[in-house]
DNA sequence: TGGCGATGCGGGTATATGCCCGCGATGGAT
DNA sequence: ATCCATCGCGGGCATATACCCGCATCGCCA
C-alpha cells in the first residue's frame, strides 16, 4: 500500500492536521495552538529567559523571541529585563492569564473529541510522541 | 507530571526532532527532508497538476507552488504547462531522479536507524499519524 | 455562440521555524 | 583592576506553511 512509511513525513502531516484542527477551534479566541502552547508554557516555566524557555519548548531561541514579540503586542506577555542585563525574563500579563484561561475550555473540548476519537491510540500518541521527542536530542549528542 | 498532554503540541514537537533528525543526515545531498518528501511524492503521483499533488500531500496549494518553485531553481523538478492551459504539470527531472535515489540511501539510514530504536513503537507512530491524519479532514466536513 | 460559474494558479500577507553572525553584558582569571 | 572567554539576545537570511484575492482559462448551458 504505501513504499514510504516514513517516520518524519508522517509525524509532519498528522501535526500539520492537528494544528489546523486546533487553530481553527482557538481561532474564536483570536489565537493559534502555537501561541495557546506558547502562552502555557510560559505560564508553567514563567521563564527566567529565552533560553531557558527555549529548551523547555524545545524551539529555537530566536524562533521563540519572534513568537513572545507577536504575543507582547497583543499584550498577552511582558518582556522585561532581568538582574542580568543579557535576560528578557518573560511572564504572562493578567490579559494573558484570562485569554489562556478561556482559550483552555476550546482547547480541551478539542482534546476531549480526539481522545474519544482515538481512544486507546490518543494515549499512545503522546507516549510515543514523547519518547521520540526525548530519543532524538540524545542522538544529535 | 504533565498536566497538559496536548495531542498537537507533542505531536508538533516529535515532527520537529524527527525534520531536524532528518535534515541534518540529508544536508550533504543538499535536501531538506520536507523536499526529500515532495520529490518522492511527485514521483509516486507523477502529479498532473498542483491541486491534485496538494490533495495527495495534505499541503496547501499554494505551500506547494512556492516549494515545488524552488526545487525547479535546483534543476530538481520540471513545471510545465499541460493540455488545460491552467494547469501546471510537475515532473522529476533527470537529475532529480538520481538525487532521490542517492538521498533514499541516507534517509533509509535514518529510518533504519529510527525503527531499532523504537521497536515496536515505530509501527505504532506510523499507523497512529496515519489514523490522525485520516481522521481529522473528515472532522472539518 | 455567448456568457457565467467553476477551476487552477500566483502573489500578497502573516506566522512558524532554524542557522549564523555580531553586539553587548558578565564573570572569572591574571 | 583588566581583559578575554562565555553567555544571552536580536537581526538577517532561508524555508515551510496557510489564507485570501484576483486573474486567466474552461466548460457547460441557454
Amino acid at each position: 500500500m504505501d513504499p514510504v512509511a516514513c517516520y518524519c513525513a508522517n509525524a509532519r502531516r498528522a501535526a500539520l492536521a492537528l494544528t489546523a484542527a486546533y487553530d481553527e477551534a482557538l481561532a474564536r479566541h483570536g489565537l493559534k495552538v502555537t501561541q495557546f502552547s506558547l502562552l502555557r508554557a510560559v505560564e508553567r516555566h514563567g521563564a527566567p529567559n529565552l533560553t531557558a524557555l527555549a529548551g523547555a519548548t524545545g524551539l529555537d531561541r530566536s524562533t521563540l523571541g519572534r513568537n513572545l514579540r507577536l504575543l507582547e503586542a497583543q499584550r498577552l506577555v511582558t518582556l522585561s529585563p532581568g538582574d542580568d542585563q543579557r535576560d528578557r525574563v518573560v511572564a504572562l500579563s493578567r490579559a494573558g492569564r484570562s485569554r489562556v484561561r478561556a482559550a483552555a475550555r476550546t482547547w480541551a473540548g478539542v482534546q476531549e473529541a480526539l481522545g474519544r476519537a482515538l481512544g486507546e491510540d490518543a494515549e499512545r500518541l503522546v507516549a510515543i510522541t514523547r519518547r521520540v521527542t526525548a530519543l532524538l536530542p540524545v542522538e544529535a549528542a
